[in-house]
This record gives structure tokens, C-alpha cells and sequence, in this order.
DNA sequence: CCAAAAGTGTTTAAACTACACCCATGT
DNA sequence: ACATGGGTGTAGTTTAAACACTTTTGG
């Protein structure tokens, strides 16, 4: 065993000590329930130490042969089960000492956690309880104390959605395949605010750009005019792959 | 020893075994040669196995109680000496299998990459060639095969530079404190390619937003009218650091 | 008929583009 | 004087923002 301070080579061939590293996923994945315009972000209770009874982004260690991306599907799908989903890596946070279990003398093995980023539709997002503690869909504004460094990858990933938004396709991902565009509204002024830009402003940029597609097929939502059911071209936005600021 | 297939929890109360990591640190390190108008990345090469004598990233793996930024800069401080720089995390890399010492079937150490993403000052980065076999300014576009999978993190580096450039004031970072509206234009330029904006456009779009600051000073570079010195206000850029497309 | 939601159109200001043109310097 | 790079101005077009208006439904 080392001692517990790290020779920076007295020796020249000697090398100094590497870290041994354990490698967590840890998601944060985001739903928006447009019933009620609330934005959510998937929590769980953790189970065991440190940090037992505390909420905490759903993660896991990675395993032998698994791929980091294997690791947050594997998670996903432990908590929720879901047709639809967009993920990407978010981030990487290694600092020592961000996980209690790394001992602060010894240089004992270190905990990184690799996070990712997912969004899902919030209809057809059915929870496993599975003899866990606690899972629920936290609205972002009242998100609790988190354990380890969730706090600050929350809200590393809420920069993420909302850029995510403004730049790409993600909506479509988690929009039923055929949607109004006022679903497709309220899915934006829910992550973005009000204020960013007026519905009819909205909807005529983007039918004039041509990627989505009316299907004809009206549908009524209680009073008022039955809105019309477009349908996402993924076909159609190629062009727009590259460019800025398609979607405000 | 661990058998060299892995059981996936026969008993209910062993889990899977956990994957064991060592750390990498990758930089990809722009510079900007704008007297030639190349825009160069920095390799090295190998100088042990695997790959031993190919060009490669500038890495090296983490040590005990060192964070990834730590080692990110320690690798940039042994291959260059420089002034001013820009530096932040890239993606990072972990699918088994992606580095050759990982023994292929033993479920032995894994390695995983933690990208940066620099940009430093072309004109005082100092090169430090000690004991290194091999180390050069590649113009991007003549990279040759790199070891491991860096031919890719090298290419993720180039799409978040452009990003960066359109974006965010990265370009201050590596100018001089005082430069012509010119020496920021070829610098754009020569990143995003000579159609992304005309001069001129380009110089009154930028001196409307009121973060460029004319010190007076005029400068003459051969033949010519002299240009006037700019000096970049950073807390006059302050409200444009949320808003899309500044520079394009 | 009225309220509510969907969808269209208009007006005004701002921004982008592509130039043409003037200015100050070295040779 | 003239070529060279620096800098200014403008006309024509395109976008953005605010908001008024029409259409189609449920009650």
C-alpha cells in the first residue's frame, strides 16, 4: 500500500501514483408535463450510504464491459419505462473529494461521475418503484437538496435543455408522432418562459420553414377551434441540421 | 481473480462486478496562425507503447489527488509555454475496448478519455520539445492517423471551436490585449472559412454592440492605411453572454 | 350568442447583404 | 501617383415583434 502521501518521483524512472477510479453515470432526465406547464426532473431516494435518505439523480457504477452510454440506458430503464427518449452526455465531474466514499488521506480508489442528459415524454413515462425508497417527477423549481454534486449537474443539464431546444430537434423526440402546434408551443414557453416569443409569431416561422408537415386530421380539445395534427419531417430539417436558432 | 466471464449477480445479494478505470486526460489545442492563415492543432508523438511512434493528443493519465482540469493543464504546461489560453472539457470517451491495453478478456482495467478543448495564442506558444520524439503544429486539415480513438475527439475539438467562436468571446482569450479589427476578422476567418461575413459588415455588426473599445492607437503593417487598436471590454459583454450570435 | 382556442394578416422597426466609395499610408 | 489595406455609408431586401383580426368549435 502507498503511504498516504504520493512521492512526485524521487526517482526518476519511478512515476508518480495514478488514481484508480470507480466510474458512476449519473442522469439527469427531464420531462415536461404540459397539462399543468410544469417542467420535472426525475429524483430518486438513495438506498444505502452515504447520503441514505436522500434525494439524488437516478445513477449507477459502471460494470465490466459496459459502455458508458450502456450505463445510462441501464439506469433509464431500471426507473422508468418509456417508447421515446432523446439522451446525451452532459458532463464529466472528477474533482477529489466529490464522493464521500473516496477516503481523504489514503488516496484510495475516486469516484467520477459521467452525466448524461435525457429527455423524456411525460405522457407515456410510466415510474418502477421497485423496492426503492422513493422516485418521483420533481418540478425544477422545487427540486430538494441533492446528494454528492447533483444540485450543480441539475442545473448544468437545465442549461443543456433549454439550449437543446432552441438549437435542435429535441421536441419531436418526446412530442406524440402526430402533435398541434400548440403542444408543440406549450412544450417551449413550459422550459423557455412566456416570453419568448408570441404563439402566432411561433407557429408561422416554423410552418414557413417547411419541415413540418399538416396531416389535415382536426382535433378538438374541449372548446374552441379543432387545431390541426402536423407531423415532425426529419427528412424536411436536414438542411437546418447546422444552422443556428432554427426554433426562436 | 476474476473468472474471465463476469456473472451477473447469480445470488441476489453479489452484484455485478464494477468496471475498474484509470483516467485520461486528452487535449485537443488550437492555435491560430494568422500571419498564414492555417489554423493548427497541436500532436505529439508516442513514445511508448501502445501505438509507440504515432502522432497522438497530448494526454496523460490522472494521478492521485489531482483533478481532470489539474491534469489538463499539467499536460498543456509540459508541451508548450504560453500566456494566455482557453481551456474547458470537451466529452468524454469510455467504451470498452477503446484503448489496447485494455486485455480484451479478462474484464481487466478500463481506460477512459476525459477530453479538453484548448485554445491558446499562436504567436507566444513555446513549444517544449524535452525528451519528447515528436511534437507539432498540424494544420488541421493534414492531420495524419492518430492512436487510439483521437481522430475523433481531434474532430468533436474542431466542431465545439467553431461553436465556440460564433458563440462566445474565446477569440479575446487568445488576442493580443490590443489588436486591429483585422487581426479578428483573419482569425475568424480562418477558423469558419471566408464566407461567413464580410469585412465590413462584420466590423460595424461588432462595433455596434459596444464591448470593442478604440484605444486611438494606430498601428501601420506595411503598405496602407493604419489600423486603430482595439481593446475587448469584458464587462461591457457582460448582457450579450446569454444571447445567441454575437460574432456571426 | 358568447367565450375559447386556432389560425391569418398587417404594420413598423430593426438587421442583414452586398456593394460602392472615401481615407491614410508606404513605395 | 498609385497600390494597398483601413474604414464609412447606403439601397434593397429580409427578418423580427407586436398585435389586430378572422375562423371554428363547445356550451
Amino acid at each position: 500500500m502507498a503511504g498516504n502521501r504520493p512521492k512526485k518521483s524521487a526517482d526518476p524512472v519511478t512515476q508518480p501514483a495514478l488514481a484508480d477510479f470507480k466510474v458512476g453515470v449519473d442522469n439527469v432526465i427531464f420531462s415536461v408535463d404540459t397539462a399543468q406547464n410544469r417542467l420535472l426532473a426525475l429524483l430518486v431516494m438513495r438506498q444505502e450510504e452515504p447520503f441514505l435518505g436522500q434525494w439524488c439523480l437516478p445513477g449507477t457504477l459502471v460494470r465490466q464491459g459496459e459502455s458508458l452510454e450502456d450505463a445510462a440506458y441501464r439506469i433509464l430503464a431500471e426507473k422508468i419505462r418509456v417508447k421515446n427518449l432523446y439522451l446525451e452526455q452532459l458532463y464529466t465531474f472528477g474533482e477529489p473529494g466529490r464522493d464521500p466514499r473516496e477516503s481523504p488521506d489514503s488516496y484510495g480508489v475516486r469516484y467520477l461521475s459521467v452525466s448524461y442528459f435525457a429527455l423524456v415524454r411525460f405522457e407515456d413515462a410510466e415510474l418502477i418503484a421497485n423496492g426503492v425508497s422513493g422516485i418521483a417527477w420533481y418540478p425544477l423549481e422545487q427540486a430538494p437538496q441533492l446528494a454528492f454534486d447533483h444540485n450543480q449537474i441539475l442545473k448544468y443539464g437545465y442549461q443543456r435543455l433549454r439550449n437543446k431546444l432552441e438549437y435542435s430537434p429535441v421536441a419531436f423526440e418526446v412530442l406524440p408522432d402526430v402533435f398541434t402546434l400548440n403542444d408543440l408551443y406549450q412544450l417551449y414557453t413550459t422550459v423557455l418562459g412566456e416570453n419568448f416569443s408570441d404563439y402566432s409569431n411561433f407557429r408561422s416561422r416554423l410552418l414557413k420553414l417547411g419541415f413540418l408537415h399538416d396531416t389535415g386530421i382536426k382535433v378538438s380539445r374541449g372548446a374552441g377551434r379543432p387545431a390541426s395534427l402536423y407531423r415532425f419531417d426529419a427528412n424536411a430539417f436536414t438542411p437546418f441540421k447546422d444552422k443556428p436558432l432554427v426554433f426562436i
